[in-house]
DNA sequence: TTCAATTTTGCAAGCGCTTGCATTTTTATG
DNA sequence: CATAAAAATGCAAGCGCTTGCAAAATTGAA
């Protein structure tokens, strides 16, 4: 293992090329103002001497980051809990899309307005601008940190109050899509599983609720779970609720991995999915077609999420002030609805 | 939305506190040096000003950068494509145990190595560390990487010759382990899935040769199958292999999202698992247990990996040079294998 | 050969913050 | 009240890089 080489910086390069730090700066730039000889010799020298530039310095003087912080407001400690695939595919899409501007992700552990170190009465500016993945349950320290700083996006459920950008699927649309499609489907007593505490989720319900009005049923709140997001809670959750069985006869699962906790519990219930009970989930996840049965879902357009949003920043670091967007969403028929 | 503010340094709050501007330094950093009535006084003032440090500015002049660099050595442009709940659960832990050190994680794009900014002849160093997760096919590079900056640590195949800490599971033993089980059950010809070009499942090929030739079985080589890791590539490699049946009777997939996709097709097929055909994953990512059959699988130690990858990173920081670590993996029975 | 026009290079200030050391203020003691 | 010791503050020099502007070197034409 290599001990640390003490940093070579520019002024070492231009030492040993015998020119000043400002030639090897516009040199190393590929600026035209040093002749393409000079450039060349020193960029061969750099090479040779393994200069690294320090980019923080560079930052600073360039008075920019380059960076975006990506901020996944999950209740702390929880964090290794996540593994929605969700989650990866959206940072996955930022990650490039980001790049693609020239910007790098920062991911820190805890939303900037925890910061707990001591004795400290001010927010780390580490970053050009904010994107938050998910208002969870932080709307208003979101609200109050978008006042502040500005320079921020976020991932959620878009409501007209909203005084600053945010991207979101449809999700009332889409979940009304997915209940009425089991409506249809003459499925009568259908449950919803999600955390009604999410402004997401609090829509997907919203919609839910849509779809049952509009076939004149009422809604049993008996069937309506408190479901949490994590696969192995949502497992725990969703045990005592198969009991019910039969008072319902299908599913609406607030994510994909809802959906694949209640049916596994269903399943070790002697239930059977779509037979007896037809499941349609959301977020339409890559396992979601090959597991078995494959699930009906809603899909949210990711990649195109992640492109708006960074579209968005991008337009918000220039000063503008973009319109919030709903992603329309996609029913995706598989199995599981029993739909053929 | 809010424009931005034109940022409020330092110097601005020692004009409003009038005092220097170290010692509005020193207060907000909690130093005693300046007195208790002082320093309560200069953060007040910064709230009510709303200033936000300049981390650079800092870093700079602290001469660290408080962040660790975490590449995901994943074809550019297939990044997309991850979803492996493994990277995902990776990252938040790293994430977590990082952040507990008081590092960021910065998430780039692109492997330092393949920067593309133009003429330019020289690495980017904006982290005091890096953590390759896996190696994919860039070992070279990464040696090379390694032995230029020193401040490395990679996840994956542990073996002799690294002159870098890799930190790894038992990947030859997991997959012992799981070919061996299989073949306690009475199964005779076990098919490989996976892509030997990475290291790691090359390693767990070795482990699946070792258990068959310890069973005196000869390897079958058109039992071996190039599986690339994204589930749905998985998902049309392994269509026509499945087709293959009965030549084979069970299946040890590198990862569970490969043992997912191929149950899928088996499914399809009409083969019963594990009835007709035993598998065994890899990974024991959040879904195995809850799909059906629940997956029998090699549990990885994560969070453990986390933990001694940091502790690692942190020792080379401090100038030490730790040893690697190989992390023993465990099976973890379920449905799939058939073992009841 | 001379001088203006051009091309290259270097100087020095500045990015926003930290910190060693000197200076000033306060406190305690004789 | 003087004075030494202790506490609080400020000065100024960095951290490693960029860049406007001036200076030096080169070129070309007269």
């Amino acid at each position: 293992m290599m001990r640390r080489t003490t940093e070579v910086t520019m002024g070492d390069i231009a030492r040993m090329a015998g020119v000043s730090e400002s030639t090897v700066s516009r040199a190393l730039a590929g600026s035209s103002l040093v002749a393409a000889k000079t450039r060349q010799r020193i960029s061969e020298i750099a090479r040779n001497a393994n200069f690294s530039i320090n980019e923080q310095a560079r930052n600073l003087a360039l008075k920019q980051t380059r960076t975006i912080e990506v901020i996944f407001p999950i209740e702390r400690g929880t964090l290794q809990q996540v593994s929605d695939p969700f989650f990866v595919d959206m940072l996955a899409v930022l990650t490039d899309e980001l790049g693609k501007h020239g910007y790098d992700v920062l991911m820190s552990r805890s939303p900037p307005w925890d910061e707990d170190r001591p004795g400290c009465a001010f927010l780390g500016a580490r970053a050009d601008g904010v994107i938050f993945v998910g208002q969870g349950r932080h709307r208003s320290d979101i609200r109050d940190f978008a006042r502040k700083h500005g320079k921020v996006v976020v991932w959620g459920a878009v409501s007209p109050g909203d005084d600053y950008c945010v991207v979101g699927s449809d999700n009332v649309g889409g979940a009304r899509m997915a209940t009425t499609h089991m409506l249809q489907l003459g499925r009568k007593r259908i449950a919803f599983l999600g955390d009604t505490d999410l402004p997401e989720m609090r829509q997907r319900f919203e919609g839910y609720c849509d779809a049952l009005k509009a076939h004149d049923l009422p809604i049993d709140e008996s069937l309506v779970i408190h479901t949490p997001f994590d696969i192995e809670k949502a497992r725990e959750v969703s045990q005592p609720f198969v009991e019910l069985f039969p008072r319902f006869d299908g599913i609406f699962a607030c994510s994909d991995m809802i959906a694949i906790a209640a049916i596994a519990n269903l399943r070790q219930a002697g239930i059977k999915v779509p037979e007896d009970v037809s499941v349609v989930g959301f977020d339409d996840i890559p396992s979601s077609a090959h597991v078995s049965p494959s699930i009906t879902t809603v899909h949210q357009r990711i990649h195109r999420a992640g492109m708006l949003m960074v579209e968005r920043l991008m337009g918000i670091l220039e000063g503008g002030a973009p319109e919030p967007v709903v992603i329309e969403t996609e029913l995706i028929v598989r199995q599981s609805c029993g739909a053929h």
